[in-house]
DNA sequence: CAACAAAGTTACCGTATGGCAACAAATCAC
DNA sequence: GTGATTTGTTGCCATACGGTAACTTTGTTG
Protein backbone atom coordinates (compact mmCIF):
# COMPACT_ATOMS: atom_id res chain seq x y z
CA UNK A 1 0.00 0.00 0.00
CA UNK A 2 2.92 2.65 0.69
CA UNK A 3 3.90 2.12 -3.25
CA UNK A 4 0.70 4.54 -3.66
CA UNK A 5 2.20 7.19 -0.97
CA UNK A 6 5.31 6.99 -3.04
CA UNK A 7 3.63 7.24 -6.67
CA UNK A 8 1.43 10.09 -5.24
CA UNK A 9 4.21 11.90 -4.23
CA UNK A 10 6.65 11.80 -7.20
CA UNK A 11 4.01 11.97 -9.91
CA UNK A 12 5.21 14.99 -10.76
CA UNK A 13 8.55 14.63 -10.94
CA UNK A 14 9.02 11.06 -12.14
CA UNK A 15 6.73 8.93 -14.64
CA UNK A 16 6.80 5.27 -13.29
CA UNK A 17 4.75 2.35 -12.93
CA UNK A 18 3.25 1.21 -9.97
CA UNK A 19 5.53 -1.50 -10.17
CA UNK A 20 8.57 0.06 -9.59
CA UNK A 21 7.22 2.07 -6.65
CA UNK A 22 5.75 -1.50 -5.51
CA UNK A 23 10.03 -2.66 -5.54
CA UNK A 24 10.81 0.34 -3.88
CA UNK A 25 8.29 0.07 -1.20
CA UNK A 26 9.35 -3.85 -0.64
CA UNK A 27 12.91 -2.85 0.54
CA UNK A 28 11.39 0.01 3.08
CA UNK A 29 9.84 -0.52 6.46
CA UNK A 30 7.33 1.27 7.93
CA UNK A 31 8.31 2.66 11.08
CA UNK A 32 6.44 4.84 13.94
CA UNK A 33 7.67 7.39 16.26
CA UNK A 34 6.25 9.05 19.01
CA UNK A 35 6.83 12.80 19.67
CA UNK A 36 9.88 13.74 20.51
CA UNK A 37 11.04 10.27 20.13
CA UNK A 38 14.79 10.42 18.37
CA UNK A 39 14.67 8.64 15.40
CA UNK A 40 18.67 9.19 15.46
CA UNK A 41 20.77 10.47 18.31
CA UNK A 42 24.06 12.34 18.22
CA UNK A 43 27.64 10.14 18.21
CA UNK A 44 25.84 7.56 16.59
CA UNK A 45 26.13 6.58 13.08
CA UNK A 46 22.89 6.59 10.81
CA UNK A 47 21.71 3.58 9.51
CA UNK A 48 18.68 4.34 7.23
CA UNK A 49 16.78 6.97 4.94
CA UNK A 50 13.84 8.09 5.62
CA UNK A 51 10.62 8.80 3.65
CA UNK A 52 8.03 10.63 5.94
CA UNK A 53 4.59 9.37 5.37
CA UNK A 54 2.87 11.59 8.50
CA UNK A 55 4.07 13.63 10.92
CA UNK A 56 6.30 15.95 10.85
CA UNK A 57 10.41 15.73 11.94
CA UNK A 58 13.47 18.22 12.85
CA UNK A 59 17.00 17.68 12.04
CA UNK A 60 19.49 18.96 14.60
CA UNK A 61 23.16 19.43 15.49
CA UNK A 62 24.93 19.38 18.71
CA UNK A 63 26.65 22.31 18.69
CA UNK A 64 28.37 23.87 21.88
CA UNK A 65 25.55 23.50 24.63
CA UNK A 66 22.46 23.33 22.13
CA UNK A 67 21.07 22.18 19.29
CA UNK A 68 20.64 24.17 15.69
CA UNK A 69 18.03 22.93 14.08
CA UNK A 70 19.34 22.59 10.26
CA UNK A 71 15.80 21.26 8.86
CA UNK A 72 12.12 20.59 8.95
CA UNK A 73 10.64 17.97 7.33
CA UNK A 74 6.74 17.51 6.82
CA UNK A 75 4.99 15.14 4.73
CA UNK A 76 6.04 12.97 1.42
CA UNK A 77 9.48 13.86 1.99
CA UNK A 78 13.04 12.50 2.13
CA UNK A 79 15.37 13.01 4.88
CA UNK A 80 18.50 11.35 6.42
CA UNK A 81 21.90 12.00 8.32
CA UNK A 82 23.68 12.38 4.99
CA UNK A 83 26.86 13.06 6.45
CA UNK A 84 26.83 9.91 9.00
CA UNK A 85 24.89 7.66 5.80
CA UNK A 86 27.49 8.76 3.31
CA UNK A 87 30.43 8.37 5.15
CA UNK A 88 29.40 5.66 7.27
CA UNK A 89 30.66 7.15 10.81
CA UNK A 90 29.24 8.71 13.27
CA UNK A 91 28.15 12.09 13.14
CA UNK A 92 26.65 14.91 16.12
CA UNK A 93 23.39 15.04 14.07
CA UNK A 94 20.12 14.38 15.64
CA UNK A 95 16.51 13.39 14.04
CA UNK A 96 13.82 13.62 16.29
CA UNK A 97 9.96 13.45 15.41
CA UNK A 98 8.40 16.97 16.26
CA UNK A 99 4.53 15.20 16.27
CA UNK A 100 3.55 11.16 16.58
CA UNK A 101 5.61 9.83 12.95
CA UNK A 102 4.69 7.39 10.22
CA UNK A 103 7.99 6.68 8.75
CA UNK A 104 9.51 4.32 5.65
CA UNK A 105 12.92 3.84 6.31
CA UNK A 106 15.68 2.35 4.19
CA UNK A 107 18.98 0.33 5.07
CA UNK A 108 22.13 1.66 3.60
CA UNK A 109 22.35 -1.22 1.82
CA UNK A 110 18.82 -1.35 0.19
CA UNK A 111 19.68 2.17 -0.68
CA UNK A 112 22.85 1.22 -2.53
CA UNK A 113 20.83 -1.65 -4.32
CA UNK A 114 18.37 0.98 -5.46
CA UNK A 115 20.94 3.05 -6.87
CA UNK A 116 22.22 0.56 -9.15
CA UNK A 117 18.26 0.70 -10.99
CA UNK A 118 17.81 3.14 -13.17
CA UNK A 119 15.08 4.44 -11.43
CA UNK A 120 16.65 4.58 -8.20
CA UNK A 121 19.88 5.88 -9.79
CA UNK A 122 17.61 9.41 -10.95
CA UNK A 123 15.68 9.18 -7.74
CA UNK A 124 18.09 9.64 -5.69
CA UNK A 125 20.79 12.04 -7.97
CA UNK A 126 17.26 14.47 -7.79
CA UNK A 127 17.52 13.67 -4.16
CA UNK A 128 21.16 14.72 -3.38
CA UNK A 129 20.45 18.04 -6.05
CA UNK A 130 17.46 19.08 -4.24
CA UNK A 131 19.30 18.78 -1.12
CA UNK A 132 22.41 21.03 -2.68
CA UNK A 133 20.53 23.48 -4.01
CA UNK A 134 18.16 23.87 -0.64
CA UNK A 135 21.62 24.03 1.66
CA UNK A 136 22.71 26.78 -1.30
CA UNK A 137 20.05 28.50 -0.92
CA UNK A 138 19.88 28.54 2.65
CA UNK A 139 23.14 29.48 3.28
CA UNK A 140 22.20 32.63 0.70
CA UNK A 141 19.63 33.57 2.64
CA UNK A 142 21.53 33.32 5.95
CA UNK A 143 24.08 35.99 4.47
CA UNK A 144 21.66 38.19 2.46
CA UNK A 145 18.57 38.44 4.34
CA UNK A 146 17.05 39.52 7.72
CA UNK A 147 15.64 37.39 10.22
CA UNK A 148 12.52 39.17 9.23
CA UNK A 149 12.90 38.50 5.29
CA UNK A 150 13.63 34.84 6.26
CA UNK A 151 10.43 34.22 8.56
CA UNK A 152 8.64 35.87 5.73
CA UNK A 153 10.23 33.55 2.84
CA UNK A 154 9.27 30.81 5.18
CA UNK A 155 6.00 31.75 5.67
CA UNK A 156 5.45 31.99 2.12
CA UNK A 157 7.27 28.78 0.96
CA UNK A 158 6.10 26.32 4.14
CA UNK A 159 3.47 28.03 5.86
CA UNK A 160 3.13 24.57 6.86
CA UNK A 161 6.03 24.50 9.03
CA UNK A 162 4.73 28.04 10.65
CA UNK A 163 1.90 26.60 12.14
CA UNK A 164 2.85 22.64 13.20
CA UNK A 165 6.33 23.62 14.43
CA UNK A 166 7.20 25.04 17.91
CA UNK A 167 8.68 28.90 17.35
CA UNK A 168 11.99 27.46 19.19
CA UNK A 169 12.21 25.31 16.71
CA UNK A 170 11.21 27.69 13.81
CA UNK A 171 13.62 30.40 15.37
CA UNK A 172 16.63 28.12 15.84
CA UNK A 173 16.15 27.49 12.25
CA UNK A 174 16.04 30.61 10.95
CA UNK A 175 19.40 31.45 13.19
CA UNK A 176 17.49 33.34 15.30
CA UNK A 177 16.71 33.66 19.17
CA UNK A 178 13.08 32.94 20.29
CA UNK A 179 12.81 36.24 21.91
CA UNK A 180 13.91 37.87 17.96
CA UNK A 181 11.50 35.19 16.62
CA UNK A 182 8.83 36.80 18.63
CA UNK A 183 9.56 40.46 18.15
CA UNK A 184 9.39 39.90 14.45
CA UNK A 185 5.90 38.56 14.63
CA UNK A 186 4.74 41.03 17.33
CA UNK A 187 5.82 43.21 14.01
CA UNK A 188 4.18 41.65 11.44
CA UNK A 189 0.86 42.19 13.32
CA UNK A 190 1.16 45.88 12.41
CA UNK B 1 52.20 12.77 -15.82
CA UNK B 2 49.53 14.72 -14.16
CA UNK B 3 48.72 11.13 -12.51
CA UNK B 4 51.50 11.69 -10.38
CA UNK B 5 49.71 14.48 -9.17
CA UNK B 6 46.50 12.95 -8.49
CA UNK B 7 48.42 10.55 -6.87
CA UNK B 8 50.16 12.64 -4.87
CA UNK B 9 47.06 14.71 -3.80
CA UNK B 10 45.05 11.62 -2.44
CA UNK B 11 47.74 10.01 -1.16
CA UNK B 12 46.53 9.92 2.52
CA UNK B 13 43.29 8.96 1.50
CA UNK B 14 42.69 6.01 -0.85
CA UNK B 15 45.09 3.40 -1.97
CA UNK B 16 45.62 3.02 -5.48
CA UNK B 17 48.03 2.57 -8.37
CA UNK B 18 49.67 4.80 -10.31
CA UNK B 19 47.36 3.04 -13.51
CA UNK B 20 44.61 3.51 -11.89
CA UNK B 21 45.40 7.56 -11.70
CA UNK B 22 46.40 7.42 -15.22
CA UNK B 23 43.18 6.03 -15.99
CA UNK B 24 41.86 9.07 -14.23
CA UNK B 25 43.99 11.68 -15.50
CA UNK B 26 43.34 10.45 -19.28
CA UNK B 27 39.78 10.95 -18.97
CA UNK B 28 41.14 14.77 -18.22
CA UNK B 29 42.29 17.76 -19.98
CA UNK B 30 45.38 20.10 -18.79
CA UNK B 31 43.71 23.88 -19.09
CA UNK B 32 45.24 26.98 -18.26
CA UNK B 33 42.92 30.02 -17.04
CA UNK B 34 44.43 33.68 -16.90
CA UNK B 35 44.20 35.80 -13.33
CA UNK B 36 40.36 37.33 -13.56
CA UNK B 37 39.08 34.92 -16.74
CA UNK B 38 35.82 33.28 -16.04
CA UNK B 39 35.78 29.73 -15.74
CA UNK B 40 31.92 29.04 -15.67
CA UNK B 41 29.73 31.97 -16.48
CA UNK B 42 26.24 33.03 -14.28
CA UNK B 43 22.79 31.56 -16.48
CA UNK B 44 25.64 29.26 -18.66
CA UNK B 45 25.48 25.09 -17.95
CA UNK B 46 28.35 23.86 -16.07
CA UNK B 47 30.03 21.42 -18.06
CA UNK B 48 32.77 20.39 -16.10
CA UNK B 49 34.18 19.22 -12.69
CA UNK B 50 37.58 20.71 -12.01
CA UNK B 51 40.94 19.83 -10.21
CA UNK B 52 42.70 22.81 -9.39
CA UNK B 53 46.37 21.95 -10.01
CA UNK B 54 48.06 25.31 -9.23
CA UNK B 55 46.50 28.65 -8.53
CA UNK B 56 43.17 29.77 -6.88
CA UNK B 57 39.79 29.95 -7.66
CA UNK B 58 36.41 31.34 -6.60
CA UNK B 59 33.36 30.21 -6.77
CA UNK B 60 30.30 32.77 -6.44
CA UNK B 61 26.61 33.53 -6.28
CA UNK B 62 25.01 36.26 -8.29
CA UNK B 63 22.36 37.59 -5.92
CA UNK B 64 21.10 41.17 -6.11
CA UNK B 65 23.28 42.93 -8.24
CA UNK B 66 26.17 41.14 -6.56
CA UNK B 67 28.45 38.12 -6.04
CA UNK B 68 28.57 36.11 -3.09
CA UNK B 69 31.96 33.94 -2.76
CA UNK B 70 30.56 30.27 -1.30
CA UNK B 71 33.65 28.90 -2.06
CA UNK B 72 37.40 30.02 -2.15
CA UNK B 73 39.90 26.98 -3.85
CA UNK B 74 43.59 26.54 -3.65
CA UNK B 75 45.88 23.92 -5.11
CA UNK B 76 45.00 20.08 -5.04
CA UNK B 77 41.30 20.22 -4.65
CA UNK B 78 37.92 19.41 -6.57
CA UNK B 79 35.75 22.44 -7.38
CA UNK B 80 32.45 22.48 -9.35
CA UNK B 81 29.31 24.09 -9.91
CA UNK B 82 27.63 21.12 -8.50
CA UNK B 83 24.30 22.03 -8.64
CA UNK B 84 24.00 22.91 -12.79
CA UNK B 85 26.59 19.90 -13.16
CA UNK B 86 24.33 17.40 -11.45
CA UNK B 87 21.27 18.92 -12.77
CA UNK B 88 22.56 19.54 -15.97
CA UNK B 89 20.04 23.25 -16.21
CA UNK B 90 22.17 26.96 -16.08
CA UNK B 91 22.64 28.25 -12.63
CA UNK B 92 23.44 31.31 -10.95
CA UNK B 93 26.97 30.57 -10.35
CA UNK B 94 30.44 31.72 -11.28
CA UNK B 95 33.99 30.15 -11.79
CA UNK B 96 36.59 32.76 -11.51
CA UNK B 97 40.18 32.41 -11.24
CA UNK B 98 41.61 34.54 -8.38
CA UNK B 99 45.26 33.47 -10.30
CA UNK B 100 46.69 32.46 -13.62
CA UNK B 101 45.78 28.62 -12.90
CA UNK B 102 45.96 25.48 -13.95
CA UNK B 103 43.51 22.88 -14.58
CA UNK B 104 42.41 19.43 -14.62
CA UNK B 105 38.96 19.62 -16.43
CA UNK B 106 36.65 16.19 -16.50
CA UNK B 107 33.67 16.36 -18.52
CA UNK B 108 30.49 15.32 -17.60
CA UNK B 109 30.09 12.39 -19.32
CA UNK B 110 33.73 11.37 -18.27
CA UNK B 111 32.56 11.63 -14.92
CA UNK B 112 29.70 9.49 -15.07
CA UNK B 113 31.98 6.97 -16.90
CA UNK B 114 34.78 7.35 -14.08
CA UNK B 115 31.76 6.79 -11.20
CA UNK B 116 31.02 3.74 -12.29
CA UNK B 117 34.75 2.13 -11.76
CA UNK B 118 35.15 1.08 -8.05
CA UNK B 119 37.47 3.19 -7.36
CA UNK B 120 35.86 6.05 -9.37
CA UNK B 121 32.57 5.55 -6.89
CA UNK B 122 34.55 5.86 -3.83
CA UNK B 123 36.24 9.19 -5.10
CA UNK B 124 33.36 10.92 -6.06
CA UNK B 125 31.66 9.64 -3.06
CA UNK B 126 33.95 10.85 -0.67
CA UNK B 127 33.83 14.09 -3.09
CA UNK B 128 29.76 14.64 -1.96
CA UNK B 129 30.51 13.55 1.20
CA UNK B 130 32.74 16.45 2.03
CA UNK B 131 31.19 19.07 0.56
CA UNK B 132 28.42 18.35 2.35
CA UNK B 133 29.81 18.25 5.61
CA UNK B 134 31.81 21.97 4.78
CA UNK B 135 28.12 23.27 3.94
CA UNK B 136 26.77 22.03 6.82
CA UNK B 137 29.68 23.13 8.92
CA UNK B 138 29.85 26.79 6.89
CA UNK B 139 26.15 27.50 7.80
CA UNK B 140 27.05 26.61 11.38
CA UNK B 141 29.57 28.55 11.82
CA UNK B 142 27.68 31.59 9.67
CA UNK B 143 24.95 30.79 12.95
CA UNK B 144 26.88 30.70 16.04
CA UNK B 145 30.20 32.41 15.31
CA UNK B 146 30.88 35.76 15.27
CA UNK B 147 32.65 37.66 12.14
CA UNK B 148 35.65 37.93 14.23
CA UNK B 149 35.62 34.12 15.60
CA UNK B 150 34.69 32.98 11.46
CA UNK B 151 37.59 35.24 10.04
CA UNK B 152 39.66 33.52 13.48
CA UNK B 153 39.07 30.18 12.27
CA UNK B 154 39.81 30.72 8.33
CA UNK B 155 43.22 31.61 9.64
CA UNK B 156 43.52 28.59 11.67
CA UNK B 157 42.36 26.26 8.75
CA UNK B 158 43.33 28.01 5.67
CA UNK B 159 46.13 29.94 6.21
CA UNK B 160 47.29 30.25 3.08
CA UNK B 161 43.90 31.75 2.04
CA UNK B 162 44.44 35.00 3.94
CA UNK B 163 47.84 35.78 2.11
CA UNK B 164 47.15 35.22 -1.74
CA UNK B 165 43.05 36.02 -1.82
CA UNK B 166 41.99 39.67 -2.30
CA UNK B 167 39.88 40.54 1.19
CA UNK B 168 36.37 41.45 -0.62
CA UNK B 169 36.56 37.64 -1.60
CA UNK B 170 37.33 37.12 1.82
CA UNK B 171 34.77 38.81 3.19
CA UNK B 172 31.95 38.28 1.28
CA UNK B 173 33.12 34.35 1.85
CA UNK B 174 32.72 35.10 5.40
CA UNK B 175 29.50 36.99 5.08
CA UNK B 176 30.25 40.75 5.95
CA UNK B 177 31.03 43.42 4.11
CA UNK B 178 35.01 44.68 3.20
CA UNK B 179 35.25 47.44 5.63
CA UNK B 180 33.73 45.23 8.67
CA UNK B 181 36.84 42.92 8.00
CA UNK B 182 39.07 45.28 7.67
CA UNK B 183 38.10 46.50 11.47
CA UNK B 184 38.29 43.20 12.79
CA UNK B 185 41.77 42.92 10.82
CA UNK B 186 42.74 46.23 12.53
CA UNK B 187 41.59 44.59 15.85
CA UNK B 188 43.22 41.96 16.05
CA UNK B 189 46.68 43.70 15.62
CA UNK B 190 45.62 44.56 19.38
C1' DC C 1 56.89 56.33 -15.02
C1' DA C 2 52.70 58.59 -15.04
C1' DA C 3 47.85 58.21 -14.77
C1' DC C 4 44.21 55.74 -13.66
C1' DA C 5 41.59 52.01 -11.52
C1' DA C 6 40.99 48.79 -7.89
C1' DA C 7 41.45 47.49 -3.21
C1' DG C 8 41.67 48.52 1.47
C1' DT C 9 41.21 51.85 5.63
C1' DT C 10 38.97 54.82 8.79
C1' DA C 11 35.28 57.71 10.95
C1' DC C 12 30.58 58.49 11.80
C1' DC C 13 26.15 56.93 12.67
C1' DG C 14 22.01 53.76 12.17
C1' DT C 15 19.92 49.39 13.09
C1' DA C 16 19.14 44.40 13.57
C1' DT C 17 19.73 41.08 16.72
C1' DG C 18 21.39 39.08 21.24
C1' DG C 19 21.29 38.45 26.38
C1' DC C 20 19.09 38.92 30.74
C1' DA C 21 15.20 38.76 33.38
C1' DA C 22 10.46 38.77 34.66
C1' DC C 23 6.19 37.42 33.27
C1' DA C 24 2.24 35.07 30.73
C1' DA C 25 0.45 31.31 28.26
C1' DA C 26 0.27 26.74 26.85
C1' DT C 27 1.15 21.97 27.55
C1' DC C 28 2.19 17.86 30.18
C1' DA C 29 1.94 14.54 33.99
C1' DC C 30 -0.29 12.40 37.56
C1' DG D 1 -8.14 19.13 37.02
C1' DT D 2 -4.34 20.97 39.35
C1' DG D 3 0.31 21.70 39.84
C1' DA D 4 4.64 21.66 37.40
C1' DT D 5 7.33 22.21 33.12
C1' DT D 6 7.87 23.96 28.86
C1' DT D 7 7.12 27.51 25.59
C1' DG D 8 6.41 32.12 24.16
C1' DT D 9 6.26 37.39 25.22
C1' DT D 10 7.93 41.76 26.49
C1' DG D 11 11.11 45.51 28.23
C1' DC D 12 15.62 47.14 28.77
C1' DC D 13 20.12 47.66 27.31
C1' DA D 14 24.48 46.05 24.91
C1' DT D 15 26.84 45.14 20.66
C1' DA D 16 28.08 43.47 16.11
C1' DC D 17 27.69 44.74 11.75
C1' DG D 18 26.12 47.64 7.67
C1' DG D 19 25.98 51.98 4.76
C1' DT D 20 27.98 56.23 3.26
C1' DA D 21 31.67 58.67 2.16
C1' DA D 22 36.34 60.49 2.15
C1' DC D 23 40.84 59.05 2.03
C1' DT D 24 45.19 56.12 1.33
C1' DT D 25 47.50 52.38 -0.63
C1' DT D 26 48.31 49.13 -4.07
C1' DG D 27 48.11 47.42 -8.69
C1' DT D 28 47.56 47.91 -13.81
C1' DT D 29 48.35 49.65 -18.35
C1' DG D 30 50.15 52.03 -21.96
Amino acid sequence: MNEHILKKAFDNHFEASIEVWKAFADLCEEVHFKKNEKIKEVGKTAKYGYFLIKGSCGLFVWKENNFICTDLILENNFFADDISLLSGKPSQIEIVALENSTILQISKSNIDLLKKTPMGNILFLAGEENSTIEKQTQQIEMMTLTAEERYLNLMKNRPEIIQRVHQKHIASYLGITTQSLSRIRKNLLK
